[in-house]
DNA sequence: CCAACTTCCTTCGAAATCGAAGACAAGCCG
DNA sequence: CGGCTTGTCTTCGATTTCGAAGGAAGTTGG
């Protein structure tokens, strides 16, 4: 998909634009030169004609769709026991979403043969005849080097450390091959939800504490580990000790694993992060004010980076964003003590996108290097 | 300076491209369109050709320079005390730089007005004749609002809150008016002396604490206040009251402001903050005790941003740089409490662009708005 | 010293892009 | 219903940009 093309492409398939005006505006082309692309596009099939839009006050738009058959991006969200899949097509919508219990302990490579198994048989299953893959992405619960798309000292991927995911998974098909950290691809998923949101971060609650955060409307990836915040040292009245060799880690206290730890030693069930907000939805006391607290910690700590970073919005997600409690106390951490520039028109909210926030973020990622 | 001529003039102001071949790989322009437009900005008398550079291998390139009759940039750098003031040409070399004493809590038509009153001053003494004034810029220490210039609720600034500082500014001139955080435009400044390190954060050591951050070569405002560090809660002994109602600020304990008068109730004789350091460099024990512990607390606040920005530098500046403690200090902490990966490739170091900074600073954007 | 190679820069026809003008298709309104 | 306004899309000549080829001016190495 060559340069101007692309550009035009990639404003239709990410709902930029819907006619021939829009691109003309966004992409900065003059009206002819998108009038001719876009007649090109329509020959090779990769958008189409579907109906008028709504007039503005003039003549109504034709509304322009990528077309359905222009191809397919197979994606994951890779968990440590189990993996969402979802073909998408290059729109970015789901064609089918499953989820599959998979265990990453078994290794890098069994896993990633997994998955790509998995990938043929949706594909078999569900992929209308005719219409080609195109891109193949997964997130992985840990820090991804951007340069070479291994994975880097994971601290909940054991056997993972320095696999070249990227290279390994790439050697099953001749595509565009994405690997990024989970909580990274949860951030470039929500933020299409947020328009108007250029800065953004975004917390993934779950068994561990990840944050992906949007710049200027693009991940920042710094060196593989941006957006950590498990590792900050927290204000605690007992100490802690967390596996990094640090005392009071955030991790250590509010994440899903510490708060699954602390209920199961007073003699709740609990087997998954998603079970301590069902206690919490069941307003168990204990799980509650475990929770809050964890939403206190974790607001501290956000406190610091949202005077130093500014954003427009703190999206809350993973399986304990559903915890009433959890974002109330991070909402009260933040606002309570941060600058009132900072705060002033900040969002606090929880996921637009729901569950698979990472795998319309690795669709959105890859959309990009599809059509490079 | 329309667009694409703008652009190259661009890169040859910055010292990215000295010779048309360069101007080609960095535009992405074809080598025949850049010579055309070479061509008019030499007939324009915006660029000169200056001699030739040396060979690579094959025919030595012309070297190619902006005309120092281009135009001139008048900046300032406005502390609260006094100001320092430059007339830089539009390849952001300073003609003349000059430090003048001068009161902000007079007001902001005051000090405007004085200012304003410089400029025409330096460019009466140091102008040659027939260069225009192309853009007048300036630094203030405190917040500004990105989108109108106004500054916003300034702690050190009384009288300046919500002032339209660059409206009032541009009153005098016809031309591109540039207002923005003091820290911010030391960072601008800073980022240039550091090829390669395309996301830093740059720390002004003053009489106050600030923070500049560049995100992948750009200057991140986000609402004005971007970069703030000085309201982050410190692990700290003894209890102290900020200004801004919350107890355990950064800046009352590692702030000039706070080290100056620590040490004056210990007897020193100290009224600026690089009396502070003068100190330092004279090995008296109790400025050194009190500047460690202050670099201390200032990386242990740095150590959650590093993590989660994961810069390639970080970059010590303003009046207590000189101080090596400081910068030990700070080293020490974020060295010891990062995460490998964020810490692997870091460089924590002192500036290398000086006191002007700020000023280097504000001609880089400047000139952005010039050839906009 | 003389090929052989590199790199820098320009020339010139081909191709892409632009921009102004107009055709087209609505909504608005008396 | 028939002008009027507004916004969308296309046509076509003018302009800009490209790309391949070649000349200019070096270095390298026998």
């Amino acid at each position: 998909m060559r340069g101007a093309q692309g550009d035009l492409l990639r404003l239709v398939a990410t709902g930029q634009a819907e006619s021939r005006a829009e691109l003309s505006r966004l992409s900065g082309l003059a009206p002819s030169s998108v009038s001719l692309r876009v007649e090109e596009l329509l020959d090779a099939a990769l958008l189409v004609e579907e109906g008028a839009g709504t007039s503005r006050g003039g003549r109504r738009p034709r509304r322009l769709r990528v077309s359905p058959t222009a191809g397919l991006l197979a994606v994951a969200d890779l968990g440590a026991h189990h993996a969402r899949l979802a073909l998408l097509d290059l729109s970015g919508v789901p064609l089918v979403v499953e989820e599959r219990p998979c265990d990453i302990a078994l290794g890098p490579e069994a896993t990633l043969d997994w998955m790509a198994a998995a990938f043929d048989d949706l594909l078999r299953s569900h992929a209308p005849p005719g219409v080609p893959l195109r891109g193949v992405g997964t997130s992985v619960p840990g820090p991804v080097d951007p340069a070479t798309g291994r994975v880097v000292s994971p601290s909940r991927m054991p056997g993972w450390n320095a696999f070249p995911v990227a290279d390994h998974l790439g050697a099953h098909y001749d595509l565009p091959v994405l690997v990024e950290n989970d909580a990274n691809l949860m951030a470039v998923g929500e933020a299409r939800a947020w328009p108007g949101c250029d800065n953004l971060m975004v917390l993934k609650a779950g068994s561990g504490i990840g944050c992906g955060l949007i710049v200027e409307g693009r991940l920042h990836r710094g060196r593989g580990a941006a957006g950590d915040i498990s590792h900050v040292r927290v204000r605690a009245d007992s100490s802690a000790m967390c596996s990094c060799g640090h005392p009071d880690c955030l991790e250590a206290y509010a994440s899903g694993a510490a708060l699954m730890g602390a209920l199961a030693d007073q003699g709740f069930a609990v087997h998954r992060p998603a079970d301590v907000a069902a206690l919490v939805a069941d307003a168990v006391p204990e799980a509650t004010a475990l929770v809050r607290n964890a939403g206190r910690l974790i607001g501290e700590v956000l406190t610091v980076l949202v005077n130093f970073i500014n954003p427009d919005a703190i999206v809350v997600g993973g399986s304990l964003s559903g915890a009433e409690p959890l974002i109330s106390a991070v909402r009260a951490a933040v606002y309570e003590r941060c600058l009132p520039l900072a705060t002033r028109d900040l969002e606090i909210a929880v996921t637009r996108t729901g569950p698979d926030a990472a795998l319309l973020g690795a669709g959105s990622l890859l959309l990009d290097a599809v059509l490079a």
